[in-house]
DNA sequence: CTACCCCGGATTGGATCCGATATACAATAT
DNA sequence: ATATTGTATATCGGATCCAATCCGGGGTAG
């Protein structure tokens, strides 16, 4: 039988199509700080109640990603620069962690896959995909690691950091520097180099923790501390 | 007017309350691996509908402690040597970054603090304590790290870990021993030396990783590799 | 005797309804 | 005029009701 069968266990709820629509939109910085979860606004745009709603905010609010205020509603919470740069520290350490752990295990064909979305980023004239591609990237990488609960914790912390690294990869020579450096990782990894690649991955964090203190610093200095609480 | 006003706006949701309660029936063990949730049962239990309930069932499975199988209902996880003894890993490289952060900003009272819960595990003869304390006594050290996000990621590796670090301090000379290794982490905070403090907590992570190790091989063993998938 | 199918109870997921709370605005008193 | 109080509306949290799905047992055909 040549029949191609489809995964039924992926059958989402109602609730978990809203949370993964929400929390797409919260990443890619549609909704921004601030903004409103109004309950029967979204309930509306689904073409459901509100019961799946507010089960994807409960989700939202368990990730951080939205601060559930009781008989008041839900709002995107963002970062302070001290949050955001607390967790790029999170991120040099466990990237380098994980790509360390995952050098060793790469397969030809998991480099080429990579080198494959390396190209897409480099040759996208849409800067709404790099922030994809950017983190697909990292993300294939990753998965030679087989430490699922390192890469649980980074896709958190990736969640909370994309809506900076994307506005980040928007600065002057943002995206081409991006490139440059993942192509240096994309290297390491295939000459088997992990040292390298955990060195020159920490480096590519480190470069966006420092365009977005200096980014932020220049915002709030023309705005006021409008720091985060 | 002298009236002390309490703070209404930390009233929880009913939805906060069970999901507590969940969360510590199944870190302290009350709960075990693959034991179902049943929504109308805890409902009742806690004399209210099963909206709160799915609530708190949701936000333990964003946590990682129960799976939740659609129309089939939700169950506790557990985690196979695989699994725990990589959060371990993780732990031990977390718990070392915090700690090493926080040294230098430990005042006596925090240390004082410390001390006395360390007095407290040290005294108590209940074990169903023991793990409260234990976990109490590093919390309270890591506070002074400032590092949210990391205390964070922690505490829910801490609470898929402790049903078997519980178990680990049941163990032979397990509740000395630990007793023994968190007098040494406190003396050396309590004297500013941080790269000690980090390689001692290292070293308690570790013996717990290992002990636990050489529990579940044992167990599994004599049962049967029933790996938690 | 076995394999299959169908059906009914149990359980979950989602919709609707209702009470509780917050916010904005109008009314009133000093 | 301002501050305080009452009220109306928007919104949320929780209860109840209904539909969808799973599981096990009994019946039936081969």
């Amino acid at each position: 039988m040549a029949l191609k069968g489809v995964d039924v266990s992926k059958m989402v709820s109602a609730g978990g199509l809203v949370f993964e629509a929400l929390r797409r939109a919260i990443i890619e910085g549609e909704l921004k700080d601030g903004d409103p979860l109004r309950q029967d606004e979204i309930a509306r745009l689904f073409h459901t109640s509100r019961i799946p709603v507010r089960e994807a905010i409960t989700m939202l609010e368990q990730q951080g990603l939205v601060k559930n205020h009781r008989f008041k509603g839900a709002v995107v919470v963002g970062l302070s620069i001290t949050e955001a740069s607390e967790i790029f520290d999170f991120r040099c350490n466990i990237d380098s962690h994980v790509i360390r752990a995952a050098v060793p295990h790469m397969t030809p064909a998991l480099i080429a896959e990579a080198r494959a979305i390396c190209a897409a980023f480099a040759s996208s004239g849409d800067p709404m995909h790099w922030g994809n591609l950017n983190r697909a990237f990292h993300l294939t990488l990753y998965q030679a690691s087989n430490l699922p609960f390192h890469l649980g914790t980074l896709t958190n912390a990736m969640d909370r950091l994309d809506r900076y690294v994307r506005a980040q990869l928007l600065l002057t020579e943002g995206h081409a520097r991006a490139n440059a450096e993942h192509l240096e990782i994309l290297d390491a990894c295939a000459r088997g180099d992990a040292n390298a690649a955990a060195d020159l991955t920490v480096a590519h964090i480190r470069g966006a923790q420092q365009g977005l203190r200096e980014h932020l610093a220049k915002i709030q200095a023309k705005f006021g501390t409008a720091e985060a609480t």
